[in-house]
DNA sequence: GCTGATATCTTCTACATTGTAGTTTTGCTG
DNA sequence: CAGCAAAACTACAATGTAGAAGATATCAGC
């Protein structure tokens, strides 16, 4: 089975998402990327779920943060993609883009 | 729920595929069309649940053809995209080129 | 011209993995 | 302690995937 070696299309947002933010990527920062970059507004319990998911497989990473002095707030959880999530995110984008080739995108028929 | 919004990795796959096809989309020519574009070895059981799952939300329509007088053969079950498909498609693509955008592909860090 | 061997395809069944929302809990700080 | 910010938990729906079973042809050989 693909175990590890193909990623679902929300796992590929969301790594993406980590990607961007580099060393502020959490739970709320995460939803908020996603929902401006891709215009798709998610539950952030999808994202948590996803993160969970990815960091059992190796694909990301997480370590707690230090609570900052602002009014509420539990200690964030960040999140960094790893080494295999970076291999298998170019290897997503590799077979879709070979799929695409040679259509105009837009497709049109 | 993203009922019909957002298509899932594999779908986006044997959708282009239908494309790449075009009146020539039948099981065994869109599994081959797979493992040849995107390396991806998939059972053929795999494609016609998807088919079936997508014809059944309206993103492909089918038909079935005559028997070839070829050697064996059962009549095939042509496929195709239909309009709420390209559209699914084009939508798909596009988050994921907004996702991408500004990091070089393949990324690094 | 039957009949079985065999090729090409599709259907059916079952289960694992992903996708997604909503609710609850945990820790702050004023 | 009231209230905010964020994370963890729970539950269920949708997708991904394989493999076995069923259909329907053609071809040999008798």
């Amino acid at each position: 089975m693909s175990r590890n070696d193909y990623l679902g299309a929300f796992e590929q947002i969301v790594l993406l998402a980590l990607v961007r933010l580099r060393n502020n990527a959490y739970g709320v920062t995460i939803r908020r990327e996603i929902a401006e970059r891709a215009g798709r507004d998610v539950s952030i319990g999808a994202i948590y779920t996803t993160l969970e998911r990815m960091e059992r497989k190796g694909l990301v990473t997480s370590f707690r943060g230090e609570p900052t002095p602002e009014r509420g707030g539990r200690g964030k959880r960040y999140y960094a993609i790893a080494a295999p999530g970076v291999a298998a995110l170019n290897r997503s984008r590799d077979v879709i883009d070979r799929m695409w080739d040679g259509l105009g995108a837009p497709v049109e028929a």
